[in-house]
DNA sequence: CGGTTTCGGAACGGTTGCGTCCCGCAAGTG
DNA sequence: CACTTGCGGGACGCAACCGTTCCGAAACCG
């Protein structure tokens, strides 16, 4: 998960290394990334902010790139849904949920790897990758529920309906305008 | 518009700037927004690029950030819309424009500044200013239009409606991800 | 014409991050 | 125990960019 690339020789002599550094080096790497975007990661910053030597870093991570990707890889998010919610229920608590998730760690990063998409593809891909797809795929579990309950038309594109409930809440929060008008937003939708 | 700030006493002494200098500036900077961010928005590199010595780039932006600003100020969008073209028909060609921008030299620049958001808000200020803000009240126009022939509803939220007509492509043009269904966009939404 | 400003180009010192290396100590192996 | 590797910390030379300054030539004024 958050280990960096590292020949899996078994048992090495000498001091075994700290995994703790290696949580304490991503979290640093994540911070910065979402504080200052990518610029703000810095080598030497993110060993600093892991009050950790440079060197401990190299030896682990010989380029900010790879130690950007594996920072990423650690990203996810969770979404509890109420026990008994109908469809509608449940897409008002996760449309909410990404609108929430504007000031959460993954959402601050988020705009940053925007700018970055032309130049750095992966890191994106990552993202949405850890992030994104997973979000996706929980609207679709509860959009085809909809359709199978009769409560959605029968012919609704799942990944379209998908991109005009978060579209509109994602952007706006991207542009950091106010909130939306609220959680009535995926009822208008829906229909 | 275009023009850095500068103190306008009438005429002056001495040889007169090249006017040509002042745009050739603006565009290489934002030239260099759209390809490589605010990072690649370097003095050296703008003046590289318009071909110009430093001295005279720093005689008239005597830091980036107001450069960069006022590089923002002369960015604008422009949509035809055909003559003849019914509510529906209008906002199929806006919102189809809002996609087409992906590529254009604004559609690039935006990216590159949502991850600046938030250490410099003064960029999307002017950003919103200069493309969204126009955008938004060409939409409204055309909503208020519907509204009024009755084409849709009376109470509808002009603002609301903008974004959910919007966020969904303009989300999708900042993924990059392959372009969405296509123009029949915005009808399910106008529903 | 002399005076003034702009022009391209180049140099300057200062700052920041890079990637590497070395130190002295800590923490494991046999 | 000797040996090996990890650790924090700091120093190194290198490169890029900053903002400033100087130059000689060019352009415009009265």
């Amino acid at each position: 998960m958050s280990l960096p690339a590292r020949a899996d020789d078994g048992p090495r002599l000498g001091r075994p290394r700290d995994p703790s550094l290696d949580v304490a080096l991503v979290e640093a790497t994540l911070d910065l990334l979402a504080e200052g975007g990518l610029a703000a990661v810095t080598m030497e910053a993110v060993a600093a902010r892991a009050g950790v030597g440079k060197a401990t870093l190299y030896r682990r991570w010989p380029a900010k790139e790879q130690l950007v990707v594996d920072a990423l890889a650690t990203l996810s998010e969770t979404v509890e849904l109420p026990d008994g919610a109908d469809v509608r229920e449940s897409l008002v608590v996760l449309v909410s949920a990404v609108q929430r998730r504007r000031d959460s760690l993954a959402g601050r990063i988020f705009p940053r790897l925007v700018g970055q998409a032309e130049d750095n593809p992966e890191l994106i891909r990552r993202y949405r990758e850890q992030v994104l797809e997973p979000r996706r795929a929980r609207f679709r579990a509860v959009l085809r529920r909809g359709v199978e309950e009769g409560v959605l038309r029968a012919d609704l594109d799942l990944d379209h309906a998908y991109d005009l409930l978060v579209g509109p809440v994602a952007y706006r929060s991207l542009l950091r305008t106010d909130p939306p008008v609220g959680p009535d937003f995926p009822a208008r939708v829906v229909d």
